[in-house]
RNA sequence: GCGGGUGUAGCUCAAUGGUAGAGCUCCAGCCUUCCAAGCUGGUCACGAGGGUUCGAUUCCCUUCACCCGCUCCA
């Protein structure tokens, strides 16, 4: 299947439109349509059913450790604009870019090296990206190339600088070499690039009161983690989930709704004992990917990816990618649903102390250049103290957090079938299925009366508001049943349920199965359980 | 953000410097007793903004969106 067959059935049918089209669009923002609305719902409360809900603490899942609790919280978009700078997401997506307009490449302002040389009265500043002593070496090959000189003249090069970077130069590029550039003065001046959403508190809001969307939902946990324990008597271990929209001004965005600017997560935070935090993320990563595999992403499009210690964050002992090969990504590459990572306590000691230094190891607060902690922390205890063992300590975490929009694509795109379905004639046409998983197609049953005469279509009716109650149910009397039960495969409707002639004399109808074509009688009345029971519904 | 390509109905595709056509879909009706495309009728389009022109969907500019490649990717 290519994705602009999925993209245009989506469209057709409903489940997805880009934002604001009639003005022509927003790149990077979609807005979900009565079906999609109800397959992303569903997609979302098997989530939360199944980690919290239904989440029974008094029992050991297999697989994990011990028995846990879990709860959730629902936290607001816009926090303290603290929270950002400690948690680290304000340095690392509040950078100043220069592009090159001769290389076209990207380059971060604070990351680009270089040392002043002169050569024959003329002074320049050559840079890399290199740094140590690659970049010193990198610097010499590039005054060199750049005078014109042979090897045994670089020692006439006057060097008038240590190594040093760009910022230093007060964005005056006129004489800055760029790390890709053969000519002088190719830089553009820096430009703040901003990857979190800003906005302003207030009618009035000067850069005093500048705030940011949120970039994910986990934060909202952590700075809430004292509130929930305080509140709860929950005990560790246990997990606080919470689902909710995320805001990334992507560079980027593109695939369909694969990467968007407004997006939703479904993350947890699983709070635990140090000594036991390994048991645990493998537990979750294991966990993690068996719901998508009882959803339907059964096959080899889906597959977990430890990440190489060279990926992994010097805090975090453990990070693994659940994937799925989406088809707009080349053969053999993968997309990312979710990050199943180990993140120490990393988290409540940046909210506690300051934020930490993640090149540090041990963890230290990272300090401003007067020597104090660069942000600081919240200064509360965030400790937990273990009344049973008499220690107290810091609990580390584990974090499996899901993109609820890439979820829904994935579902999206593994549902989509086309195989072959006899006409009226008996030949054998083209068919498009959508093979949701009961749980989360957008409409779990169809409701026809075979023709509109004799007493049929009050039947259908009737039994459309009894099944109601229980399912997201759909009526349909019109054009041939043929045509109505292909417009039901194609939005992965499971069951349809026919009113024929046979019904008015002995209370049954059919029961048709999407996957398998198949018709079955069954009784009026014991049609919603009988219905249940095939779908797994409670 | 850079380079290339593309924008006509819900979809697929025409034509045109002077009233924009078709097929499918969709809607109404007829027919129809189990797997879409039988009959009749109907709705719906030149991405947006400027310019040139008596007149622009067509030519020019800008912009927006999408696709491909690069870049980015917490």
């Amino acid at each position: 299947m290519d994705m602009d067959t999925l993209v245009a059935l989506c469209k057709r049918r409903g489940f997805l439109f880009q934002s604001s089209e009639i003005y022509g669009g927003l790149n990077g923002f979609w807005d979900y349509g009565p079906l999609g609305v109800e397959l992303k719902r569903n997609v979302r409360e098997a989530w939360w059913s199944d980690m919290v809900r239904s989440h029974n603490e008094l029992v050991v899942p297999q697989g994990a450790p011990s028995a846990y609790e879990m709860c959730g919280l629902d936290c607001t978009i816009i926090m303290h604009p603290q929270v950002w700078k400690c948690s680290g997401h304000y340095d690392l997506f509040c950078d100043y870019m220069v592009d090159c307009r001769e290389s076209k490449k990207r380059y971060r302002y604070d990351q680009v090296n270089g040392r002043w040389v002169e050569y024959h009265g003329k002074k320049i500043f050559v840079t890399t990206e290199l740094v140590g002593e690659d970049g010193e070496k990198a610097c010499e090959q590039k005054a060199q190339k750049f005078f014109n000189l042979r090897a045994k003249n670089v020692g006439e090069l006057v060097w008038d600088s240590p190594m040093q970077d760009l910022t230093t130069t007060k964005g005056e590029f006129a004489d800055v070499l760029g790390p890709d550039a053969k000519e002088l003065g190719t830089l553009t001046p820096p430009r703040e690039f901003n990857l979190m959403f800003k906005t302003t508190i207030g009618a009035l809001g000067g850069e005093a009161d500048a705030a940011f969307l949120r970039p994910e939902t986990a934060q909202g946990i952590f700075v809430n983690f004292k509130n929930v324990c305080d509140s709860t008597r929950v005990k560790i271990p246990f997990g606080i989930a919470q689902m909710g929209k995320s805001f990334r001004n992507e560079i980027t965005p593109r695939n369909f709704t694969f990467r968007s600017r407004e997006f939703e997560q479904m993350e947890i935070e699983f709070f635990c004992h140090p000594n036991q935090s390994r048991e645990w993320y493998m537990y979750w990563r294991d966990r993690r990917m068996q719901w998508y595999r009882d959803l339907g992403l059964a096959g080899e499009r889906l597959r977990m990816r430890e990440h190489t210690p060279e990926e992994l964050s010097h805090y975090s002992t453990g990070t693994a990618d659940i994937e799925y090969a989406f088809p707009f990504l080349a053969p053999g590459d993968f997309g990312e649903l979710e990050g199943v990572a180990h993140r120490g306590d990393f988290d409540l000691r940046s909210h506690m102390e300051g934020k930490l230094d993640p090149n540090t190891r041990p963890l230290t607060v990272e300090l401003g250049p007067d020597g104090k902690p660069k942000y600081r922390g919240s200064g509360r205890d965030m400790t937990y103290f273990d009344e049973v063992t008499r220690e107290r300590f810091l609990p580390h975490v584990i974090e499996p957090s899901s993109g609820a929009d890439r979820a829904t694509l994935a579902f999206l795109c593994e549902a989509y079938h086309e195989d072959e379905a006899p006409d009226d004639g008996g030949k054998m046409t083209k068919r498009v299925v959508m093979r949701f998983h009961p749980r989360l197609a957008p409409i779990k049953v169809a409701v026809f009366p075979l023709v509109r005469k004799d007493g049929m279509p009050e039947a259908a009716q009737e039994i459309y508001g009894e099944l109601k109650q229980y399912f997201n149910t759909f009526y349909d009397e019109k054009a041939a049943v043929g045509r109505r039960y292909r417009r039901q495969d194609e939005i992965g409707t499971p069951y349809c349920v026919t009113v024929d002639g046979q019904t008015l004399s002995d209370g049954t109808v059919t029961v048709r199965d999407r996957d398998t074509l198949e018709q079955r009688r069954v009784p009026k009345a014991e049609l919603a359980t009988e219905l249940k029971q095939r779908m797994g519904i409670r």
